[in-house]
DNA sequence: CACGAGACCTGTTCGC
DNA sequence: TGCGAACAGGTCTCGT
């Protein structure tokens, strides 16, 4: 489900409080559990929750597509890949009964006030890691494309000599951190590119501008809360600004020309065939 | 080393 | 209506 944006929300979320919860960070962990045992990486279930008795959640921040919670001692990296959602409640209802948990939750954090943590994934594909060096799992990603040592020229010489079309090395996360299938054919349609196009064709322009379309649907979609599709809502509203993501069919939102979707690296990719000419 | 295909999972939607 | 195929916001592993 998330990208950048999304997980930027589901943090921020965290930290204040959203529409739905309160907010985890601040509060005492009085343990956890691990209801799927391949949601957690490390370290072994049985050690888990002894290791989280007694931290405190002391901040929560974004790395890619990586939620980072930095406690006392250890750190709790949490990657919700394509289905994962993240869930604040109190364990106690208003008329005093545990709460039941919902169908697929995979793993909780515990604190001592009451309050539980629930990491939701229906596809069984989110990961958890517990570890004192948060950079043993994050060191191999990408620059962070919104931060402001990210810069244009940076994305050119990461994008050097790459025979591979644009799009998969989009999707790279050792290329630039936190773009999916949603973002990077949002940033391809804004910047006029073929998804297709080898990196290697590009011209210094096009990157240019290719650069400043990443940032920008970032940007949009931070400030609407990210996208939100299917039965899983968040609050989001940025899928009412698709300009080509799933909108095969429906008309381009510049020049009125039927999106087309095509296959590019096993992922359905979307684009408009007069705004992204194929590269010749 | 770079790249593409398959695997990992469940649920919803599409097409005949 | 029914039922199998296709599809879904991601990444890892393996073979070429």
């Amino acid at each position: 489900m998330p990208e950048l944006p999304e997980v930027e929300t589901i943090v921020r979320a965290l930290k204040a409080g959203g529409r739905e919860g309160p907010p985890a960070v601040g509060r005492v962990l009085a343990g956890g559990q691990v209801l799927w045992e391949r949601t957690l990486v490390t370290p072994l279930a049985s050690q888990f929750s002894q290791r989280l008795r007694g931290q405190t959640l002391a901040e929560a921040s974004r790395r890619g597509k990586f939620i980072q919670l930095s406690l006392t001692q250890d750190t709790l990296l949490i990657h919700l890949r394509m289905s994962g959602d993240l869930r604040v409640e109190p364990v106690t209802t208003d008329e005093g009964t545990p709460r039941p948990l919902a169908t697929h939750d995979r793993l909780l954090l515990l604190f001592d006030d009451d309050i539980r943590l629930a990491l939701n994934d229906p596809r069984k594909f989110g990961r958890v890691w517990l570890v004192t060096d948060p950079n043993e799992i994050l060191s191999a990603l990408g620059p962070e494309p919104l931060d402001s040592a990210f810069t244009a020229a940076d994305l050119a010489v990461r994008l050097k000599g790459r025979q591979r079309a644009i799009k998969p090395l989009l999707l790279d996360q050792t290329v630039v951190a936190g773009l999916g299938n949603i973002y990077t054919d949002e940033a391809l349609h804004l910047a006029k590119i073929h998804p297709l196009t080898p990196a290697a064709a590009l011209t210094v322009l096009e990157i240019e501008h290719l650069w400043l379309s990443i940032r920008s649907v970032l940007q949009e979609g931070i400030q609407s809360n990210g996208a939100s599709i299917d039965w899983v809502y968040r609050g989001g509203d940025f899928q009412n600004h698709f300009r080509a993501y799933g909108r095969k069919g429906q008309p381009c939102p510049v020049c009125g020309t039927l999106i087309e979707r095509i296959i590019v690296g096993q992922r359905g990719t979307h684009f408009c065939p007069v705004c992204q000419p194929p590269q010749r």
